[in-house]
DNA sequence: TTGTAAGCGTTATCAA
DNA sequence: TTGATAACGCTTACAA
């Protein structure tokens, strides 16, 4: 049996202590410029033999260069910050994953600071980061506070807004093209014969993708006005834990609707969970009673009721995107900020359908 | 108008270069010591008079000392690495928020690595985390590599597990108590006149999580025939894409239980939404035709059919002990490992109830 | 109590 | 082509 430390002499792969650049050089005769240079310059400048010496003590030794030094040294950590709202929000956690993955396979770590809805903490999550020596940023915030984002242009890291806007702020900026989604929601609840319609979202000021969904469901409503189509439209700004008001604003828009049909379209997963609540403590079916679009695609959607209609977001192409976008500013493109508009898809499914009632 | 540099004298809160210790030395006609001292022993050795003019100049500078030098020269870096097998995984998702959070309470910044349930990569991950002096690990993968946690822990560095254990592992470890959940979970179905039990999983060989509920349904089922209650109980490994599978152990599962009721025990979120979908294209109702209590409460459950019943996890508070754990250890607590258990909790809901047909 | 200087693991600038 | 040597920004003996 094994002691702790290894009886026979098969080559520990890693060591312990991690060996450093001066290790190297010394198992490899050379000085620590020349292992340097092979790391970073690999063939050109190095003699065929001391390259070889040199490779022979690096795998000997398992060594691999400390970041941490190189950072310190260069000024660049291959670390990207990625600052957002809420983990907990299933788009922000479908971007993260295509972002992390772009980045791994770039050679970038990323670095998480989740605001748990504290946008007044997106500054301090700016500080840290940057202390950290993060090339570069992806923002999934509110955008609510431009000088957080502003402070990170300061301090000259290229910047990737995803979904939200900051205003004024010169950054690419990578998100689902709105207002085609919008249009791509409400002509199918139109298709399908919904008239009477309500835009249901969270607090809509400063909150550019809400703003964008909002304006382009005022603007369809009043297009098809001036068309033929008598199509109605309003919309209610929900807040957490105030069911009462969501309760009466379904109430009322089914007032309005009379004997035609209504249908709603909210701007994301969380508020068509709340408005799947107020339907089932009102009582009524979706579909039938009351037509439903929202925002996000999740792998429930389709089990909810008769299966929820959404709008499904390439999620994963936008972080991917995103990551891509920093990492070509880091490789040094000059460019003016970029707008990425991806298209949504639209998933129809029960829950805007107006089956006849039984 | 103003041109990019400021015209005015107003003191720029934070230069878009980051002052050195060295620029604050300078400032405040001091040695670099000095101003070490001061960050690091705040008042003991050090003179009041000097103390506040390294504190002037700290501000005028609005310096902040580089995580990235301390790091290098202290061999700690303030950073814990957390490994996931997939921030798919809404689990994953809810842990990493409570863990988030206790960091940055602590002062400590999170490294992500995700493994896009890919358990090879797990090696990768960690050198990669441990390249960049992360002082601790929080572990959430499958555990089936036995080699990387052991590199971490081999390298020194403390490792908490989360939800699964690594076997021949010395670290802490954080998790629900499994055996204790199952109890509840088919505790509940038995009450409610369930009698034939399946227990759905994903591939349960070597992921510890999985083994003990799995071991934990056949111990509660074949203690009940023991008793007087005349319980049947199977298991079933779902893999991805395999319906054909599913359904028919579904069927075959219904068939067993004859004219008495049957009921399905789920592992976690993913699996309760395969057998949901199962069910649908089995044209079966929940609760009547079959009974399902799904590990892993979820803000949907409450929406899918007539209610998921579900079990629990005090995920936030997994996260948050396991941080806690580690920053303990960071401390430098000495301790042979821990193993924290906590409890699930029952949310009883219309999937677990064989309402009468109509 | 304060300052000087060495060194953490790199890279870059010079000579050789 | 290679090797000293000086940084990068910080901490910490050791000296003063």
């Amino acid at each position: 049996m094994l002691t702790q430390k290894s009886l026979h002499s098969t080559p520990v792969p890693q060591p312990a202590v991690r060996a450093t650049i001066a290790d190297v050089a010394r198992a490899a005769s050379v000085s620590k410029a020349t292992v340097s240079r092979f790391l970073n310059h690999r063939d050109k400048l190095l003699t065929k033999a001391i390259a070889t010496r040199v490779e022979v003590a690096i795998a000997a030794l398992a060594y691999s260069p400390s970041p941490m030094a190189q950072a310190l040294k260069r000024g660049r950590s291959r670390l990207i910050g990625l600052v957002v709202a809420d983990v907990t929000n299933p788009f922000s956690v479908a971007v993260l994953r295509g972002a992390e993955k772009a980045c791994q396979e770039a050679g970038y770590l990323l670095m998480l600071f989740n605001l748990g809805n504290d946008s007044r903490r997106e500054c301090e999550a700016i500080e840290a980061l940057t202390a950290y020596q993060v090339e570069g940023f992806i923002l999934n915030t509110l955008g609510r506070d431009t000088k957080a984002a502003a402070d990170a242009a300061r301090h000259g890291k290229p910047v990737v807004l995803v979904d939200r806007r900051h205003h004024g702020m010169q950054a690419d900026f990578v998100s689902l093209d709105n207002a085609g989604a919008v249009r791509l929601g409400l002509g199918h609840l139109m298709e399908t014969g919904y008239r009477e319609l309500l835009f249901v979202s969270e607090p809509v000021k400063d909150v550019s993708s809400r703003e964008e969904r909002e304006a382009a469901f005022l603007a369809f409503v009043s297009a098809a006005a001036k068309d033929t189509v008598a199509l109605q439209g309003n919309t209610f700004e929900s807040m957490v834990d105030d069911e009462q008001g969501l309760d009466d604003a379904l109430r009322s828009l089914r007032e309005r609707a009379g004997h035609g049909l209504c249908g709603v379209l909210t701007s994301n997963a969380v508020v068509t969970l709340r408005v799947v609540a107020a339907m089932a403590r009102l009582g009524w079916r979706l579909g039938a009673d009351m037509g439903l679009v929202g925002f996000d695609e999740t792998e429930w959607a389709p089990y909810v009721g008769p299966g929820l209609s959404t709008i499904a977001q390439p999620t994963d192409e936008l972080g991917r995107i995103a990551a891509g976008c920093l990492i070509e500013r880091l490789k040094g493109l000059e460019l003016p900020p970029r707008q990425i508009l991806l298209s949504g898809r639209l998933v129809a499914r029960g829950s805007s359908l107006p089956i006849a009632k039984p």
